[in-house]
RNA sequence: GUGGCUGUAGCUCAGUUGGUUAGAGCGCCUGGUUGUGGUCCAGGAGGCCGGGGGUUCAAGUCCCCUCAGCCACCCCA
């Protein structure tokens, strides 16, 4: 800690930046609202248990990425790097197995220690949807379709393509990867160093590979929906069946892989082209095993998380805000009168910036700056009359208004 | 964790083969205007040249280390 500087990987979100945040969460969260769901917010750090568990001991996540420490009490805690854990263990620990089917959303920072880049922070945040308690594939159609929706609000939807996958149950898993470690491991000196070692902990992933050498064998590796049960076929079936009833679009990706260990049958991608490398802005899947593997009843469940930063790269600009009104009160009496308007006009929902000291010019100046509509000035000249001076910042304008109309009269300037 | 590129004013960036007091534009402040912003004019403030060490008579400039940012791998939102 050489100098006063953001830990590595975080970042302060100011101004523009603070706003468009929000105003995406806040999109997310009126699209999910008309799906039904939920608000659900679950802490920022668990028992390191918790996600040692539930994402599986072979993850990047949970061999190398996560925060972790000792807190006074002598347990061992973990900042968040995902939200489904979190949902998933207070949907045992709260007892909610009685309100099935259980639709939440949630929004807030996750962490994850990797090697920054663009559109990669360790602290960065996600809004997310959980659909717990249904296995029918309706319900990965209606959480893909939110997505899809709260997409096209925020504006991306047609710069991004939506990559659609299944993995399968565990059968199906479970004789795909046998097929495939026998196909590569017969590669095995062919294949990139880390595709060898994928090969040991998660071979599906040599399927994802960027490595060219890697691809050419991948191009004559064994296909997954030879290897599928009748009942996932079916399932899958259903899924893409649905999509094309509610007119959502995507394109079949065999290659999609999910990192976390307790996803199943689908899973799916948003990605896009205008963030380099870092091109997944929201993912998810079904994670049917997973609330078991905690310890909780068997139990299904779908949902999705996207990423904030990687939505705000893309969305730009927040919304522009209501213009302001300047109140500027000149001398003791105006002061107090300017402050007693600003009060007034506020009640009636006019958004007032009220200058506090300086005299005309700087207010003006201020006002100038924060883009305001109009400058009301309250001087005594105008007490005398019971006025205020309104002028118009656009055209420079003023009018002479009496101060029992100024409400109505700013109205319009709103 | 691996590799490449980059750190100079609040911001964007110049800075010659190492050579006197480190510059520009924008922004900011003051004045021109005792009650009139945005334009214009004049003036001003603001820099451990990311940090540490080394080479040299001399380092913003060369070398090493370190920190941070960016890009890619990896991984993922």
């Amino acid at each position: 800690m050489a100098k006063l500087q953001p830990v590595r990987g975080t970042h302060d979100l100011i101004g523009d930046d603070a706003r468009a945040h929000l105003a995406i969460a806040g999109t997310a969260r009126e699209v999910a609202e008309r799906y039904g769901f939920g608000p659900m917010a679950t802490p920022i750090f668990e028992f390191t248990e918790v996600f040692k568990r539930t994402l599986g001991d072979t993850s990047d996540i949970v061999t190398k990425e996560m925060y972790t420490f000792e807190d006074k009490g002598g347990d061992s805690l973990t900042l968040r790097p995902e939200g489904t854990a979190g949902v998933a263990r207070a949907f045992i620990s709260g007892g909610l197995q009685n309100e099935l089917p259980l639709k939440c959303f949630y929004h807030g920072p996750m962490f994850r220690h990797e090697r920054p880049q663009k559109g990669r922070q360790r602290q960065f945040h996600q809004f997310g949807v959980e659909l717990i308690g249904v296995a029918e594939p309706s319900a990965d159609v209606e959480v893909i379709a939110m997505a899809a929706d709260i997409l096209d609000a925020l504006g991306v939807l047609s710069e991004t393509t939506l990559e659609l996958n299944t993995l399968g149950d565990a059968p199906s898993k479970e004789r795909y990867r046998a097929a495939l470690v026998e196909y590569f491991s017969d590669l095995s000196d062919k294949l990139s160093d880390d595709s060898r070692d994928r090969l040991v902990r998660n071979p599906l992933r040599i399927l994802d590979s960027k490595d060219a050498g890697d691809r050419a064998l991948i191009a004559d590796a064994p296909d997954f929906d030879d290897y599928m049960t009748e009942e996932a076929a079916a399932f899958f079936a259903a899924v893409q069946d649905g999509l094309d009833t509610v007119g959502v679009a995507y394109t079949r990706n065999p290659h999609i892989v999910r990192g976390l260990d307790y996803y199943s049958h689908t899973a799916f991608e948003f990605t896009t082209e205008a963030l380099g490398a870092q091109g997944t802005v929201l993912a998810g899947g079904r994670y049917d095993g997973l609330i078991e593997t905690m310890g909780g009843p068997k139990t299904a469940g779908v949902g999705w998380a996207a990423g904030i930063e990687r939505l705000a790269m893309m969305t730009g600009e927040a919304p522009a805000l209501p213009r302001a009104i300047t109140l500027i009160g000149l001398g003791d009496a105006g002061e107090r009168e300017a402050l007693r308007l600003s009060s007034e006009l506020r009640h009636a929902g006019l958004t007032v910036e009220l200058i506090y000291k300086g005299g005309l010019k700087r207010g003006l100046k201020r006002a100038d700056r924060i883009h305001a509509a109009a400058a009301v000035l309250i001087g005594d000249d105008e007490l005398a009359r019971g006025a205020a001076t309104v002028r118009d910042l656009d055209s420079g304008e003023q009018v002479d208004v009496a101060i029992t109309d100024l409400k109505d009269h700013l109205a319009a300037h709103r």
